[in-house]
DNA sequence: TTTTGTGATGTTAAGCTTAACATCACGCGA
DNA sequence: TCGCGTGATGTTAAGCTTAACATCACAAAA
């Protein structure tokens, strides 16, 4: 612990070494921060020449103690590295940093028992609200949530049980729209390409949207469609090349309809490498949380969802409990776009 | 601050009332939490058994005081939204919570003054180690950092002169693999797409790349590469707009290079779109740092970053120097893959 | 002149945990 | 039997800040 720094970390400065150099009590430092207007001008300028002089860093340890409010929102997210989940904690980030608070991350990784572990050491930190997603959690951690008295947001999906607060869309609907609008195209045979259901936390928001789509087919008068399975957590080569084996073997398709963008994009990838012409000869359709439907060549087809905004609403949900602004538990539904592109007929 | 929660705040269950609830001193709770070892069998079993009765759940803001350290790291990003740093926060985050720490992030966006204003917040948190993006720092920034005396990791970007450590890759080669080997294919005429410069942050990085795309054209003996300049921050439709009419208006070109991952994929799509054949006609490559260039058809040929590796080490050298592992300050050059796709020749 | 209000600043204690030291009982060797 | 080491547990104070209350000077009102 010692060495390796030319500075010796004795401890920090603190308030009573600024009250000291400045010739003030300890108590009017703490007023220059907190509420600058209490302080007479000049002790002010004299106080703030102090801080700045030695470099004082106020500790929010000892504040949080005291004033048992830390201004760090808690975020839980399954996983942020394939950028379903990064627009919204960049909402989220956005929204808390200009009101002042901090962002304290956990990645779940879709394992409910993490979630719980995270849950309690981040509760530890005494967080002023906690943003989480998903609506799948253990006993344990709605407790936790419950006992520790701060607004609780839960994004992405809505349910009729919410901890507190929610913030997120309908993926029945999602899945009804995407296949409407496919059967809406003319006389068509569709596919369906999903992930086999193998987390629980994706279980949920998949089961919705399969049952979102078999409804629309069904309102159609349809047969349910051919599905096919794909390996979760999804691989996009992988899933490509099943989704393409899926479609050369049943020659009847006109189109498939891809649970997600990632599925959606491999699927339309491979299908061009093995030289279908995209939409003449097959239809591609996703439900898309990963932003990448438009960055290939045809764009794909799919369901938009704000990810951004779905963070954004939930950061401010958790802020307007703290005001106050908000009487009751909010049920916020942020809707989806049915983004038509080159990918279908 | 009243009413709309049934459980009254009335400040959370703490050691004490554990220890009352259990018939221990406080300190024996701390030690069955802290040192498990310490404390006899039957003891531990009985306070155990009352923290889950009671639903205790430990204030870290204590902790922290008293220990004067807080199992907190800071990292600072310019932003996750856009994928390219998501991959590295996931590194971070996945080998912090590995060894029980916890993330606190922030966004800067590519805003110097932004970034010193979230140092000098964070670092009020008592981080027990800070990472953060690029070399290019306000003075006071630099001057928080060393006063915290904690280990820093400035990330992404290589230099002489950092902070603490460094963990990253060398853009200058970056820039001259890339472009050594669009001219490796035989004799071609290349042109160069980038970004204006207006991003302070951007411009210490993406500068170092254009010198060696430069330098590896001068190595071989060939003119400067025709330029074209395209707006920043990059978005994906324009600057493949304006890459698509650099190539059209440019005849005698058989191939571009683009300075990020984004404007490729762009060029490459818009290209597509006016019905140009990639690799037949014109060859394509990126210098990618945002895992796009494998979904498009055909790939994208690119500089491949590993930005999730430079995300764990960064997050490794932080604990490292925790653990007294380093005895010195650590600058660990990560490397780059060019990899070779169907976009070029 | 006396009273009273007001603004500026100081004092005390609490918020929760843990390091450091103190205590106590018990067993074992001399 | 005495002394002492050892393991288990308790006591005290400190870490840094702020809420609540106390004090003080000064000016305006009576």
């Amino acid at each position: 612990m010692t060495t390796r720094r030319i500075t010796i970390p004795k401890g920090s400065t603190n308030l009573t070494e600024v009250a000291e150099h400045a010739g003030v009590s300890a108590m009017t430092v703490s007023r220059v921060l907190n509420k600058p207007g209490k302080v007479a001008e000049a002790t002010r300028k004299r106080v703030e020449a102090s801080i700045s002089k030695l470099g004082y860093v106020p500790n929010l340890a000892a504040n949080t103690l005291r004033r048992r409010k830390s201004g760090v929102i808690v975020a839980l997210v399954p996983t942020i590295d394939n950028s379903i989940f990064s627009d919204t904690i960049q909402g989220i980030s956005d929204v808390l940093e200009r009101a002042g608070y901090q962002l304290l991350l956990g990645c779940t990784s879709y394992d409910l028992d993490k979630e719980e572990k995270l849950t309690r050491a981040q509760l530890g930190r005494r967080p002023d609200g906690v943003i989480l997603t998903g609506t799948l959690h253990t006993d344990e951690t709605r407790k936790l949530l419950i006992d520790a008295a701060v607004p609780v947001v839960e994004m992405w999906d809505l349910s009729d049980q919410h901890i507190d607060n929610g913030v997120g869309f309908d993926n029945f609907q999602a899945g009804f729209d995407i296949a409407q609008y496919m059967l809406s195209r003319g006389p068509a045979k569709i596919g369906y390409v999903a992930p086999t259901l193998e987390h629980e936390a994706h279980e949920n928001r998949a089961a919705k949207r399969s049952a979102g789509i078999y409804a629309a087919f069904e309102a159609a008068n349809q047969p349910a469609p051919l599905r096919q399975n794909v390996p979760d957590p999804m691989n996009i080569e992988e899933s490509g090349v099943i989704a393409a084996d899926f479609v050369a073997s049943n020659s009847e398709l006109h189109g498939i309809i891809c649970s997600s963008e990632i599925v959606g994009v491999g699927a339309l990838k491979e299908l061009q490498r093995r030289g279908w012409k995209i939409p003449e000869q097959i239809s591609v359709a996703g439900i898309g949380d990963a932003n990448i439907a438009q960055l290939v060549h045809p764009g794909l087809t799919t369901i938009h969802i704000p990810g951004r905004k779905i963070g954004e609403r939930s950061a401010e949900v958790v802020l307007g409990h703290l005001n106050n602004s908000y009487p009751t538990r909010i049920q916020d539904d942020i809707g989806f776009q049915l983004v038509v592109r080159g990918s279908t007929r």
